[in-house]
DNA sequence: ATTCTGACGTGGG
DNA sequence: CCCCACGCCAGAA
């Protein structure tokens, strides 16, 4: 059923629609998907984002708004640049003011309550 | 098949 | 806030 969609495109499916200047965390999406937990099953799904464009990842950041996959973007400052060139502070690999650019897919997304 | 790792989260101290 | 340990699911070796 509906069960069998790819984890990953959930992920994507969310993650594309995170707002500009805004950005939310994998435990977040993976609540929303209804795997709460596997968080890390998000990051594994930004990995493999790469090869999709559309995908923002630099937008997804862990629970402490700390850029933990900067390393996996392929370069080192990029993931920064592109979230500051959108407004969101970044210090230290660090989102400042992050609940204030906080973007909760199960809490701004309508009726996707499982 | 088994084992380990991985861009994490939560709970307890 | 920090640190430690466990859980989580999927994919690679």
């Amino acid at each position: 059923m509906e069960s069998s969609e790819k984890f990953f495109e959930k992920v994507y499916a969310v993650v594309r629609l995170i707002p500009y200047g805004k950005v939310s965390s994998y435990g977040a999406i993976a609540r929303h998907l209804g795997s709460a937990g596997a968080s890390r099953m998000v990051g594994w799904a930004m990995n493999a984002s790469h090869n999709r464009a559309d995908i923002p990842a630099h937008r997804v950041v862990n629970r402490k708004g700390l850029l933990t996959g900067k390393h996996h973007f392929g370069g080192s400052r990029l993931m920064q640049q592109l979230l500051e060139n959108e407004g969101v502070v970044v210090k230290d690999n660090q989102v400042q003011y992050f609940d204030k650019h906080f973007w909760d897919p199960g809490k701004e997304l309508p009726c996707s309550q499982k």
